[in-house]
Formats: structure tokens, sequence, C-alpha cells
DNA sequence: TTGTAAGCGTTATCAA
DNA sequence: TTGATAACGCTTACAA
């Protein structure tokens, strides 16, 4: 509305007869002025009204105080919820961040990634797959990985192993006949494979009967629907009279399981036990609460962050350390029982 | 890996032999060389691996190409699904985004549209309702506001109004004996007001005998169970014999009466009809799929995108029109039958 | 079609 | 404790 032009330091300068660099040094270090400098200039400020220009900052001292983050989609409350909690991180580390969603095709993400770095990013958060992590690592520049392929990055996981483990116990305690895990094909560098390992590992120690359903579940809620129909019926017909204990890939696929049971029978059937994993809201909001591993979206986010800016600090100073082996950190689920276990 | 120092254009420039200036124009203006001398660039730049740096250019030029968003949280579909479309359109309009999730706070989000400002942003996305328009409208940066107050600002906004008279109009055909509306308190200067009104109209208009329950829902999702638990309590026991139509105010709080109901009942019993708002995914994966008045949030987000951009190309013309009032554009509803509804 | 030179708003270096 | 001056990497008149 008022004024055109913008007030910088040189203004701020002229007005107080202080040089640039004073000003200047009045926001980076402001103990090297005396006190009623700091006031004169402070007042300055306020008279005309100065707003802050990082551009500038930027271009005279490399630092921009972004980081990247490429995410999958926000459509899947995992993602969501934890790029909720990576920027709420703002407020501890102050790097603000400059989001993409790659859908998970390559070459898009590829340019994505060269555009952040056009805007001389500190570092990059990656929750995609879609990249491999050699790749990742050849673009020197601080990434941390989340819940994906790691081996030449840092990274932060939930631990998949003891999930399974803690899913399968659960199980075990609720008496079934029948331990079934539902899955969908995951390569073994994908850190979600550990949760088949634990399952099947607390299951052959404990000499549990038990089922592995490795099968692509679809992509969209249709697909699910169908196929998880198609599995009920399965199940129904190859374990007739049996308690059946489902540790299921995620909270989205229990829930349609869920509903699929309830629409049968009007309630969850004693025959069943159901586990999901993540602790998405759709767990909670179920017809019945759900059952559920969970993940520790907070303290994954900010285990990421506090990695990274380790790193983007460590870059920052005179005389660098080398880059260090990557580090990856690991965090345990929580069981989280609810009405759909003993 | 390799080198340390990065390659600028004066690098370009005394590789080739050309000024900074012909480099430049390489990017900008590239007919304004010939072919050779384009290609002898183009050759230099691979040779010496030139990585573009935007800061140089924001500086210079002042366009930045950011965009900031303010939006109240992630965990609720709406937003997140909008923030998703809103990223899409990188791919139309080549603006990048900025993301602060600002919680409702107004002095947390006033921190964080200075911080947006300093990084010299050329437009705003809001989705807060928090800052009041006209304090938006005074930073002087192209706003657009999605469904929020917005007599300031221009924004993009669902036809409340139209919403609600499909939901009273479809409840009205299911020969329901009693039309609901359950919402909150909701200002007037709220687009969402419009859905009252709308609902209200109709009943007055066909004479359909309704209520308006107005009342907070709570927060939480555990407020949210409680409140409406109590709320089928009440109605049962007003309208014990009757068929009652329920519109109500969103997707998720029609999941959680959904629920309750399926609890009771074993199935969603014939003397309920309900409708949501807004086509959440909740209303599809609920235990019964459910009816709602769908918010087309992939056209709310180009217009909003489309409205946002052709105020920041105006501004930078040479002689920028007079800043127009704002426009206020508003997409219409589709109202999705499905089983909760005859 | 190409070049010169002056910025853009800071920070960094060196001197005073 | 303060200041002059030179970057930072690019764009943009204006000239040639």
């Amino acid at each position: 509305m008022k004024s055109k032009k913008k007030v910088t330091f040189a203004d701020i300068a002229a007005y107080t007869g202080f040089s640039k660099t004073t000003v200047s040094r009045y926001f980076n270090d402001p103990d090297s002025l005396t006190l009623e400098n700091q006031q004169k200039i402070a007042d300055a400020l306020t008279a005309l009204d100065y707003k802050e220009n990082k551009v500038g900052r930027i271009l005279a001292s490399g630092r921009t105080e972004f980081v990247g983050i490429i995410i999958p989609n926000l459509y899947m409350h995992y993602y969501s919820e934890m790029l909720n909690q990576i920027l709420a991180t703002y407020e501890t580390y102050g790097y603000k961040f400059l989001v993409f969603a790659g859908n998970e095709k390559a070459d898009v993400e590829r340019k994505y990634i060269e555009e952040l770095l056009a805007y001389n990013i500190e570092g990059m958060i990656i929750l995609s797959p879609t990249i491999p992590s050699s790749e990742l690592a050849s673009y020197n520049v601080p990434v941390v990985g989340i819940e994906r392929e790691d081996q030449y990055i840092s990274s932060v996981n939930t631990d998949n192993y003891m999930g399974g483990v803690q899913a399968a116990g659960l199980l075990q305690k609720s008496d079934c006949d029948i331990l079934i895990h539902v899955n969908g094909k995951i390569p073994d560098t994908s850190p979600a494979s550990g949760r088949i390992r634990g399952f099947v590992d607390i299951c052959e120690e404990y000499h549990l009967p038990y089922e592995l359903i490795l099968t692509d579940l679809g992509n969209t809620f249709e697909e699910n629907r169908e196929r998880i129909s198609n599995l009920v019926d399965l199940l129904e017909e190859k374990y007739p009279d049996k308690k059946k204990g489902i540790f299921i890939a995620n909270d989205t696929h229990a829930n349609v399981l869920l509903n699929l049971l309830f629409q049968k029978y009007g309630r969850f059937p004693d025959s069943y036990q159901l586990i999901g994993f993540d602790n998405s809201p759709i767990s909670r909001e179920a017809v019945i609460p759900t059952s559920t591993v969970g993940q520790q979206i907070p303290v994954i986010a900010n285990e990421a962050m506090k990695i990274l800016s380790g790193q983007m600090e460590e870059r920052k100073k005179r005389r660098p350390a080398p880059p260090k082996e990557p580090v990856h950190k690991i965090i345990p689920p929580i069981l989280i029982r609810r009405e759909t276990t003993a």
C-alpha cells in the first residue's frame, strides 16, 4: 500500500550514519556494538520499517537454510503425518522446507532434485523409495532417508523386525490356531521386509502354525477391497473352524479387512484376531478400534532432522570433518492393543 | 565427490571466450545467439558440468518463483489432499512451494509469513482461517485463500450453499420424517456457513420438518466420538419412530456416527439416512461407503494457482495494471450417492 | 549478435 | 568497536 522500494542496509546506514557493515553486525554479532549504537540501529529499523531480505544473505554467505523433501504422495496418512512432523521441526532447527511430491517416477524425482540443488538446499530428506541410495549419495549433499533402501545414505527407520515380532507375539497370546501374515512383495533391501522376518522367526521359534501370503494387494482402494475380499474367502475355506490370527501390512488394509468381516457378520467374529501396522488415524477411527504396530512418527521425524542438521552444520565449519559413514538410526515400534485382539 | 568449487557463468565465459552476458543470454534468450555459438556454450556447459544457481538469479532479477503456503495441519485429509494437489501444479506453473503448518495460532502464522516474505515469495496460498483477510491483504503480495474468510483477498471456495441444497434435496427424496443438520458453530464470514443456509432454505421451501444442531463437536477423535454418541441418544429419544435424515458437517464426523450405529445395530439401520461433506477417503473406506457432498479438490487447487499466477505475472510486467478487486471463484460440489442414502 | 559495467542486498576480509 | 571494499552469481540497461 505504501512504500514501493524496499528498505536495505544502505538505507539504515545512511539514516544512522553507520556503515552497512555495522548494520550487518547488529544482526549477526550485536555484542560487538555498544549498547547505545545497538539502540540507534534498532530505532532506525523500526523508523524505516526494515524487512529482512534473506536472498542477499544467502548469496553472500551461501547458506539457504533450505531442506528439500521428496515425498511419494500425501494421500497416504503415513506420508502426510510424517511431513507434518518434519515441518514442525522448524521450531527447533529453523530450516525451511521445499516440498515436492514425486509420485514415485524416477525421472520426475530426479528433475525435482536438480531443481532443489539449484536453490542451494543444504540437505534432503527422502521418503520416496524410487531413486537408489547410491545415486542420492552422489549428489554430494547431506541426505537422510526414511523407511526406504539406505545402503549409501543415512537413514531413520522403524525397527520393522521388532514390529513383526510384536505382532506375532500378540497373536500367539490370543490363542490363534493359525497365524497369517499378509503383505506385498517387498524387496529385501527395503526396511519393511524386516516385518516378515520378525514374524516368521517368532512362529518358527515357538512352533506356531503360520502362513505367509505375499501378494500384490493393488494400488487403489477398490483393488485392495477386491483382493482382500478374495483373501477372506480363501481363508474361510482353508481354515473353516480355526481361529485365524492375521497380521496385515498396514492399517489401511486392516481396515478393509475389518469392514468386510463386519459386513458379513455384523460384528467382529470370535474366529478372527487382527493387527495392522503404522498406527494411522484409520486404526482408531475404524468401526472397531484396531490393534496395530505403531510407528513413532514424531520421533522418526525428529531423529531425521537431528541427523541431517548435524551433517549440515558440520559442512559449514571452516574445516569440515571428512564425511563419515552413513548413520542408521532404528526407532522401536510401539504395540498398540485395541479391540481386534484379545 | 569431485569438484569442490562451483562452476559459474564466469567460468563458462572464460572457457568459451564469450562474456558472462552472452552466457546469460544463452539461458534467457537463446535465439539472440547464432546457432554455432549456442552450440559452443552448450558444449562448455557439459564439459565443465555446470549446475545452475538460482540464488544469483533471484537476487539480480527479484524473481524467486516461490509461493508460500500456510496450512492448518496435515492430519486432516482435506488439507493434505489440497496440499497434494497444489504441489502438483508445479508441472503446470513452475512455482515452488514453501510450506508451513501453522496450527491455527495467529502469532505463529504471522511469524511464518514474515519468514516467507524475507525469502521474497511472489505469492501466498492461505488455507488457515486464523489471520483476517484484511491483514493478509496488507502484506502487499498476491494472496489466494481457500475455504476461509476472504473479504479482502482473492479466493477459491466450494459452493457451500449448493452443497447444503444438494444434501437436503437428497434426504428429501429418501422420505425422511425429519431432516437434521449437525454442524459446529461457524462464523457467518466463513464460506462453510453457506451449507447451513442452503440446507435451511430447501427445508423451508418444501415445508420439510427439520432441526439444526449447531454445537461444538470437539477437536479430537475422542471428543467427536463422545459428543456424537450423545447426539445419537438424544435423537433416538426425541424421534424414536421417525426416519431420521442426517446431514453432518464432514466425512470424519459422518464416519464416527456411522460406526456408532453399526456397533449398536450390527448394520446401518433403516431408520437413518446419512450424508457427509468433502468426499474424503474415509467416506469410501468406511464400514459402509457413505454418501457425501464432494468437494472438487483438484479443481480448487488448480483454480487457486491460476488466479495466483495471474496476479503474480501481472506484477512482473514493466507497467503492472493497478491491483484489481479480489477475485472470488466458486466451485460447485458434486453430490456422491453411496450406501447411506436411498 | 555480442560486450561493458552497474547493480541486486547481504556477508567476509582486512584495516583502522 | 567500526568502516571500506570486495565478493557472492546472475540480470539488465546501454553500447558497440
